[in-house]
DNA sequence: ACAGGCGGAATGAACATTCACTCCACAGAA
DNA sequence: TTCTGTGGAGTGAATGTTCATTCCGCCTGT
């Protein structure tokens, strides 16, 4: 057997292991450097193997990092889907999964930043584009925040704006503030996040009725490109 | 005078000029490869110039990269406050300058990922965490921004979280929302920047009184850490 | 002719990758 | 049990490449 084969092993899951100590400190020092500013050298002196054994489990750098995001963006996945019932309320399953990328980025800040980086490189943007970033045992189908939109919007209890804004509003105050805690610009606590997690369905909840206001545009007549 | 020097002098801003052309190509290829992801040849060579004349401008890839940092960042936030009424309301203070951020992103695309590119790296958290990166004129006080949070805040009219939590919510969408755009993942429409806008204030406005849902935690007990 | 801007080859440092070697665990012989 | 041969994990110096930076000669305007 080809040992740089993704299959999945006892010796490739044993922490500890040469290959567990390489993955460990590629995903450290590429979330703190990103990948051109971690070179192998610097992986191999702190998982504390020599450079030449890094090759014994990864063909090369680039299939080293893509590996490691495959396994580690899954991951992330399952842990979001963990106690998640798609019986509860638009607003609970929301709530759910929101809580899961707040926690998880907190209990995994090197893991979190890793998946940015990558989501944010080239590679990932591409991937990203070509919709193929989901294949880790799911059938490439919707993710269940963009299911829960949808069926949010079906029932009217979310706003009818594009899949892509309601994630974005969703998942963008997250993310953001998971960096500044990450980076230690804040201490966040469990009621800052619950309030923000408000916050975030305040953001994407179609109100029932009464005083919406409009939001005009003081400034520019219309920029609109196409209709 | 020191050729090197960050003052700013009619051969600096003309554009066309060799210190220009410099300029441009580092903005653009940083912005989609990153600081490590661009060797200096590949500046020069997108350019059109050749590589030693970047070392007539700037002393070396380090200088280069800051000194554009420091006159992109001014010229954003200078952006930001063009029409800006310190008189309007509070929410359409807050429109202003979350539409111009919009704005500028959609229309200097480059700029914008240089901005997010070098705020992520780790000289970007370090600058803002030693909140050294408003020295563009300004006299280091708080960003428009976050007087607007205040003043709403003592107005009742914004929600009682910490100022993160608030410019996370009012910017991390619009953030996520432009690089997606930028990306080509999705067309973005006046339509739908109006109401990502109205959604962004709908997360941070304090609601009046009526149905305010709390938010439970299902699972954990309580993770505080501070209280 | 000459001063200085400019290009791009030259230079040395840092990098990714390779490879000849060491070390160790273990199987089989004695 | 002890000795010995073997295979494969592990190593880090060696290799060739790429990088940031320097330097020198060309070329243009005066």
């Amino acid at each position: 057997m080809n040992i740089h084969s993704t299959e999945i092993s006892s010796a490739q899951t044993d922490p500890g292991s040469k290959r567990e100590l390489i993955i460990h400190a590629t995903i450290k020092l590429i979330s703190e450097y990103g990948f051109h500013g971690t070179p192998i050298s610097m992986i191999a002196h702190e998982a504390g193997v020599g450079a030449g054994t890094i090759y014994r489990y990864f063909k090369d750098k680039d299939t080293l990092v893509l590996d490691i995001f495959k396994v580690v963006n899954c991951a992330f996945k399952q842990t979001l889907l963990h106690g998640y019932d798609a019986n509860q309320t638009i607003r609970d399953r929301f709530l759910h999964l929101c809580r899961g990328i707040f926690q998880y980025g907190i209990q995994n800040p090197y893991e979190f930043k890793f998946i940015e980086q990558f989501y944010n490189s080239p590679y990932g943007t591409s991937l990203r584009r070509e919709k193929l970033f989901c294949n880790c045992g799911d059938t490439g189908q919707d993710l269940p925040l963009e299911q829960v939109f949808a069926a949010g919007q079906a029932q009217q209890v979310i706003k009818e704006l594009p899949q892509a804004a309601l994630i974005a509003l969703a998942i963008g105050p997250i993310v953001f503030l998971v960096k500044d805690s990450i980076a230690g610009l804040i201490q966040l606590d469990q009621t800052t996040i619950n309030n923000t997690l408000a916050a975030c369905w305040d953001a994407i909840q179609q109100e029932t009725g009464n005083n919406r206001q409009p939001v005009i545009t003081p400034s520019s007549p219309s920029t609109d490109k196409k209709p």
